[in-house]
DNA sequence: ACCTATTTGTCCGTATGTATG
DNA sequence: CCATACATACGGACAAATAGG
């Protein structure tokens, strides 16, 4: 599974990680039971701090994706998969009908921000 | 309202000044519009840093019971004494319960923290 | 329209603590 | 006892949005 993050784009870096992360699983590149790099190694590799790491998989971990244990890692929860793809089944039938109605992505995203 | 921390204590201060807010909020103490002090301003009074209040304001933002706008500050949202009285309501009834069934409380936050 | 101060948002680096193996 | 790895907290830096003069 490879993750990468664009320093200079619009969405912070933890979150560019969330969501490669999410999607990894969603189409099964990262399956369930599989361990995710330790933070500090993982942030090594696409050259952030372990901080940003660790911010990603504290939110993973909120959604439920995650399991996290001080001195074993980080493992994908079973049923995660369901889960990171209803999400995905869901956005995209957000996405489908929000484009169907004639709603911007602007005003999309604005909406869903509010909440 | 007066928060203040334990910095011996078994929870995150960040944790402490979340629950804190939340009872002042169910309470009363604090009242929907309410602008709470800035992050800088209450960790100087509380001596903590200031991303340690940041990071409790913002766990309740997710939790949408505030707003955070930069430049502006952290505003308690409109609805968030019933939400947070919800969840008062909820929690007791739930401790009232496991009481009853004998349930100690080891096990009920072992139980929670699970989830 | 411009400048400045305020305040949150993100990221970094460092330090220390704590659970796991 | 020791190494690993997450958890929390601190301090500093810069960015970005807001408000006020």
């Amino acid at each position: 599974m490879l993750v990468t993050v664009d320093e200079d784009s619009a969405t912070p870096m933890y979150a560019q990680i969330v969501t490669q992360i999410r999607h990894g699983v969603a189409t099964g590149a990262i399956k369930e039971g599989d361990r995710l790099p330790a933070a500090k190694e993982l942030a090594e590799q696409i050259g952030v701090n372990m901080h940003t790491v660790l911010r990603a998989y504290g939110e993973l971990r909120d959604a439920g994706l995650l399991q996290l244990r001080r001195g074993r890692g980080a493992i994908i929860r079973q049923g995660s998969k369901t889960k990171a793809s209803q999400v995905h089944r869901m956005a995209d039938r957000l996405v489908t009908e929000a484009k169907r109605q004639g709603v911007s992505k602007e005003e999309l995203m604005g909406l869903i921000e509010r909440m």
